[in-house]
DNA sequence: TGTCATTAGGGTAATTTGGGAC
DNA sequence: ACTGTCCAAATTACCCTAATGA
């Protein structure tokens, strides 16, 4: 199947992430992230990868009651 | 559902409500606020969260003091 | 062909995490 | 019940030069 993502730049993931580009090199480089490289060494990502991860969101703002202890 | 928004840092969130970096941390441990994690453990918040909540909703005749009014 | 922003490297500060305690 | 500060370890940010990409 073809996942049908693009490829994203360092630069274009770590503006998502709100990191240095050299911080997204160092996952490639410590295999947090899959990374595709060009022929020259560049690294490249894969889009509906660092979507997943980024939707790694905790903590609901939806319907967070303010002291509920019992709840659970 | 794309917020888009940007992220902040844990510390950018403290210097903003004036509270130390450890508290911010609490607040998303206690999921009082959202955040997203990178690959790496760090948190990052989204900014159209954190603004709306600087902004909060005082001045209301209601009670303010003590537990906070619940959104619903 | 040349230009120029981006990236890969490596090194060293600064920030963040997690825990427990006060 | 909530916040600030202490600690050690991990992660991240910023500095540089050279190579790559468009």
């Amino acid at each position: 199947m073809d996942t049908g993502d693009r490829l994203l730049t360092p630069g274009e993931v770590a503006a998502l992430f709100r990191v240095d580009p050299k911080t997204v090199t160092r996952w490639a480089a410590a295999g947090r992230i899959s990374s595709i490289r060009t022929p020259g060494g560049h690294r490249r990502f894969r889009e509906s990868e660092v979507r997943a991860l980024l939707e790694g969101e905790e903590g609901l703002t939806a319907e967070t009651s303010e002291h509920q202890v019992r709840g659970r």
